[in-house]
DNA sequence: TATATTTTTGAATATTATCCAAATTATGAG
DNA sequence: CTCATAATTTGGATAATATTCAAAAATATA
């Protein structure tokens, strides 16, 4: 009997999900068919991205939560999307912006513990490109993705 | 008649969304009975939180997004978190966290623009306690709630 | 004012979630 | 190892819900 929990985490962890017609409709006072409607114009024309869950990360083996400032090298000051784009992939990362200021990147990244940190910026933050980081550990997370906690 | 697409986003902003069972099943190649008795599990013990939509921010008139580094006044050392449960109730907060290093808080925000964001500042990260800030500007979203844009 | 476009409505149908009792598999104590 | 207990899976039945569609209403446009 293979564990299901990691591989439905993983896909509701970006989708995998689908608006509550009937329970907005009764919630907005309004008929079933009309929020359809209106819903699915929120889909056609790309304001919803996607539907997915959001979890206690402490349950789900990503209770250690970090934000990372990355100061690319000069020569990646041109593209620093070459470099976010490449990040993206990483499971373990939860956000990326590009940002003002004395950093280029902000990213936020989730993983188990500090030592599976330490293992994830040494595998994917030693890039070339990347020449300088500093990392804010978040100690208490109160809010996440608009979910209160 | 009433637009409900505002109304609808802030809902789905943070639920009224639910897994799409039968997908996952097909998916994962198992019945949906059995992924529906292993997300209940996952939804009983709180490993979910909630099921939310995510939108491109741009469409929804909260395009401008902004990291903000806060330092509390030394007086509210001892319980960062009566600031942060406070800041919580805002909708414009997308995360709180306390964090370690020179700042106590960081909280992301979204507003429609950078006159917003000085509308929001001065309303809200004006209050006693918060001593003094800085903040970070997205320049360009690469990756959100584990969504790739 | 007339016409086109968008949105709402309600009913019919298709799809899906939910429930449940039985079967199977895992777990742990002795 | 063996038995007892708990956890998970299964398949079928039913309840709930999403989806579709044509007509009506509302709104925008000219």
């Amino acid at each position: 009997m293979r564990n299901l929990k990691p591989q439905l985490i993983e896909l509701l962890k970006s989708g995998g999900c689908t608006p509550r017609i009937s329970k907005l409709a009764r919630n907005l006072h309004t008929r079933s068919s009309t929020i359809h409607y209106n819903i699915k114009s929120m889909e056609k024309d790309g304001t919803v991205r996607s539907y997915k869950a959001v979890f206690d990360y402490k349950k789900i083996g990503e209770g250690f939560c970090t934000f990372v400032l990355i100061h690319l090298s000069p020569d990646e000051y041109s593209d620093p999307l070459k470099i976010a784009n490449m990040l993206a992939a990483y499971p373990e990362i939860e956000s990326i912006d590009v940002v003002t200021g004395e950093w280029e990147l902000l990213i936020k990244v989730r993983t188990a513990s500090i030592e599976e940190y330490y293992t994830f910026a040494t595998r994917v933050l030693s890039i070339k490109g990347i020449a300088r980081t500093q990392s804010l550990n978040s100690l208490k997370q109160v809010k996440t993705e608009f979910v209160i906690l």
